[in-house]
DNA sequence: AATTATTTTTAGGTAAATCTAAATAATTTA
DNA sequence: TAAATTATTTAGATTTACCTAAAAATAATT
């Protein structure tokens, strides 16, 4: 069953807002998709007609089975071209989103494969977010919000929470990326600042902002 | 002007029909696109519109210099697609077109750039077919079929007019492909096949039909 | 030149994906 | 619990990109 990109986006958007929240309302999926809501309930009815939503007028959606594994090769698409475009074409992880939102809905499965395997198989995207494999099964890690850390856990940065270029600049000149590894030396009520100390090199402040933008896992 | 995934296969195909003979008819339109000839009009008068075409009722169309500069930038974009499958992922030539018909609709110009400097600048696709540069020039070269080629010229193959499986199982096992450097030894009447010789090779013999699919330049 | 055949356009219609405005359901507040 | 507010759905339109059937223009044949 093909679908096209309106209805590829709608299931993705889906997928990503009832991660946070289990059942999607009509207004969140129109916010996070830059349209209107009556678009929305339209769009409901035609994927629910194609099995491809729980859906019950009033109270909300989830993706039923197949909705979900749509929703993962979609997710895998977008992930791998953005690892090709950050890995091979040296775009920065704050541009590559919106020409990965295109090229998620090229179809060719021989495409996806082929570009995995060129890419090394790789398991997180340039954001710290895994990728699913060919099977819709994705690396799960307990991640944490380095606000949360207590100091002397050391720890390796997995994910960002936000894209923009600005944290970009700012890590870049830290020096920190995903996979960067280092230990949390000191807390400051102060300001929420934290002190880190990165593997073999000087230590140094982390604003209570930069923090509650770095997930990490314990190592 | 942002044009539609629709707008642009039919600026592609207007261009590619009117290389082969000048104005281009609404008939031919409908097949090149698999499409009704009253659906080649509608669009007709959209292009037109948008002053993509020259189009006079019933007289056929041609591209105007905006319809041929955007029709070059989305041939350049098929062909660096192709490339990077090909050259990349590891496609077979027989297998890239359908894919980079998908892809050549992705709108970045940052993202065909850095392609296209990824690729190393290709000037050829792997079937042979030039590359416009970002300002939209492409090498010409003097193409001749190897039909047409008389014997002791050496001539290099320089693209194919067919792109079936069948025939590139045949120019594998022939060894011969873009970039092969020959000599045409002889022609035979009987059944127009051609003896010809590869570079420090031994010398083998080229059907009439594999000859009408092959292009060459003189050496 | 008149007839026939072919090509192209027009007329009228459909499905997808959007919209605005109005109606209805659900939730919150007084 | 009744009224007010908010969320959601329905009704009715619009645009794009198609379609079929019929009319009109052009080209080819007698
Ligand atoms: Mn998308
Ligand atoms: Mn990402
Ligand atoms: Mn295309
Ligand atoms: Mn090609």
């Amino acid at each position: 069953m093909n679908l096209t990109v309106a209805e590829e986006n709608y299931i993705k958007a889906i997928f990503h807002l009832q991660q946070a929240e289990g059942n999607v309302s009509t207004n969140q999926l129109a916010a996070s998709l830059n349209t209107k809501p009556a678009s929305v309930t339209d769009m409901l009815k035609r994927l629910t007609h194609k099995n491809l939503l729980n859906y019950e007028p009033y109270q909300g959606v989830t993706l039923s089975k197949d909705g979900k594994k749509q929703a993962l090769t979609i997710v895998r698409k977008h992930r791998l071209w953005e690892f090709f475009l950050v890995d091979k074409l040296q775009f920065g992880w704050d541009e590559v989103h919106e020409v990965a939102e295109e090229l998620e809905h090229v179809r060719s499965k021989k495409l996806v494969d082929k570009l995995d395997a060129f890419l090394g198989h790789p398991k997180f995207d340039p954001h710290g977010d895994p990728i699913p494999d060919s099977n819709g099964i994705m690396a799960t890690i307990r991640q944490f919000n380095l606000i949360d850390i207590n100091p002397t856990a050391w720890v390796e940065v997995c994910s960002v929470g936000i894209q923009s270029a600005e944290l970009l600049e700012l890590l870049r000149h830290k020096n920190i990326g995903i996979g960067t590894i280092f230990q949390v030396i000191r807390k400051f009520d102060f300001d929420h600042s934290i002190e880190i100390s990165i593997k073999n090199s000087k230590s140094l402040n982390i604003s209570q902002q930069l923090a509650q933008a770095l997930f990490v896992k314990l190592v």
